[in-house]
DNA sequence: GTGAAAGCGCTAACAA
DNA sequence: TTGTTAGCGCTTTCAC
């Protein structure tokens, strides 16, 4: 077994709590001469705080649980990186869980989460509606991120990208560019601020008409941007497509190619996220970028401020970033 | 504050020791009535039980470690998911720790982890050689994952893929083409059965002479297979590109393309790993699949099997599985 | 069948 | 400046 405060304790002939007081840095009422010797015991016994005991003592565990759809969509490891480097920073430790989108794993996750007593959870909701509210208004520190959600409780921060905005900026870049025949293919996902929103009101600045044939909404895979785009070719003529996502987008240009039509000559593509590998894809695609990894710090951060110095959560909207490649 | 056993015992006119035996279902010796009493209240007040406490008390956190390089690197969030999946299946959760490749991060990580008390740990090991017997020596389970490492220690289990034969069969399937001037790229990483080795025994047994002008070893990302053609091109002729991985393939592609030289025709080109994008590259990337999410999950399983039955940690090579596509 | 006692490793409050 | 007491929420042993 490992070697407790006690222990180092009994060594250094002093009482734990001493010990405990040196360790934590609580050193003001210690001598230097006790002090000096405890922590040269320390060193030598390879002492090492026991956090599990220490979180059950005052109900802290510096743990923060990471719930998400699922970390092998590509948008999220960098997410995740981001809460986790801020989290490290502070001693913060940060337990994964996946939900794949489903509401019942994601009621269990919490579940779970809470019975390990995380001090806070980073929270990207799944697609499906699901019960939120047992989680907000359970206490438990919660900070949103990605998808945007409404909330009546207001002890929850929330860190976002304002989708709706950037989905009408790349559809007006197509429209810019020439195109006047633009489909939309996203995932069926209906919040008010919507990716859908954007779509229609720049084509509404633009004074275009909102064909329903050109819209089709499943699931941000790329398997949604293939069917979606034969599906959408198969009724309708179009010359740009506006993905709600890269995954999606990379399925548009698979679907167009394998239809020999160019790109961006006939057809300009538009993703949305700026995953790693769009830029390598041919033609390197011209997408909207968002913060992933800033979107993770951001929201460990302002966990750990509110956790640690009950500093209050917020609502926080970070930029999105227009980046064109020789899709369009 | 959350109910507690005492509050159900009280609220059940019982003692805790009681409630404790029926929440874990060891009622044997409880009357029926008792039982369904406590079972009813603690639905009632909704009581979970704090797996802090627990783990403090038994020893057993019911928690695993994970410690990797980089979760934003495209093969691991696959190895995560299939951690993550085994684990819930066993009440385990998974806690994240990146090392960036870093021998001192992944000391203290190690250190961090062993705070908390993990039961065991899945490790992909820092790319540079770091101090890992303070680990393997903890007592603390180990399943080393993905890159092989010679143990002295047998306290530490193993799964992995025989990267070696993966890519001499990688390197063959060139050979069979038709390709004799074959360039390899790959990461700088020295171990007795590397990637490498492979390389060089395909083509030994081809009756090809080695030329290091076209080998290249830096890092597994993209920037690596760029800038490796690009100085491979530059100082020799080649006819087939062997990658370490799928990231340095996709540099190998845009490497090649920018200069207008044909893939296959005129270079062929194969990766390792087979990322989910690989088969959405264009031309669709030929690659080695090495089965991510199974490793994860296998390792997972030994790991929790041996916590929690005592079963013996041991040393197991998955199938990897050439994916041929268009890029040979 | 059930419960009392003890203690996991730690720290807050208070006492000396 | 240091130590004593008590207890976080739980389970193991053993007595009743």
């Amino acid at each position: 077994m490992s070697v407790t405060l006690k222990d180092v304790a009994k060594q250094a002939g002093v009482s734990a709590v001493t010990v405990s007081k040196v360790v934590n840095g609580n050193d003001q009422h210690i001598s230097q001469e006790t002090r000096a010797k405890i922590q040269k015991i320390v060193k030598q016994m390879g002492y090492v705080p026991n956090a599990v005991a220490k979180g059950l003592k005052v109900k802290r565990t510096n743990m923060l649980g990471f719930l998400l759809p699922d970390i092998s969509n590509s948008f999220f490891p960098d997410v995740a990186r981001g809460i986790e480097d801020t989290a490290k920073r502070y001693g913060f430790g940060v337990v994964m869980c996946n939900t794949d989108d489903d509401a019942q794993q994601e009621t269990e996750q919490i579940r779970f989460l809470t019975s390990r007593m995380v001090d806070g959870i980073v929270f990207v909701r799944a697609l499906k509606r699901s019960n939120m509210d047992q989680l907000f208004d359970s206490g438990l520190p919660v900070v949103i991120v990605d998808r945007e959600i409404e909330i009546k409780n207001d002890g929850v921060g929330q860190i976002f990208v304002d989708t709706r905005r950037g989905i009408h900026e790349s559809t007006k870049l197509l429209i810019d560019r020439g195109c006047r025949k633009i489909a939309f293919i996203s995932a069926n996902y209906s919040a008010k601020y919507d990716r859908y929103q954007g779509y229609c009101s720049a084509l509404e600045e633009a004074g275009i008409a909102l064909d329903p044939l050109r819209v089709y909404q499943d699931h941000y895979d790329v398997k949604t941007g293939y069917e979606g785009m034969q599906v959408i070719l198969g009724r309708s003529q179009i010359d740009g497509v506006v993905c709600g996502n890269d995954m999606i987008a990379v399925g548009v240009l698979n679907a167009l190619k394998e239809r020999k039509i160019e790109i961006p000559q006939q057809v300009k593509v538009i993703g949305f996220d700026d995953i790693y590998l769009s830029r390598y894809l041919s033609p390197p695609l011209t997408t909207v970028y968002q913060p992933a990894y800033q979107m993770g710090a951001s929201a460990a951060k302002m966990l750990i401020d509110h956790i640690l110095y009950g500093n209050p959560l917020y609502k926080k909207s970070l930029d999105f970033e227009l980046r064109i490649r020789e899709s369009v």
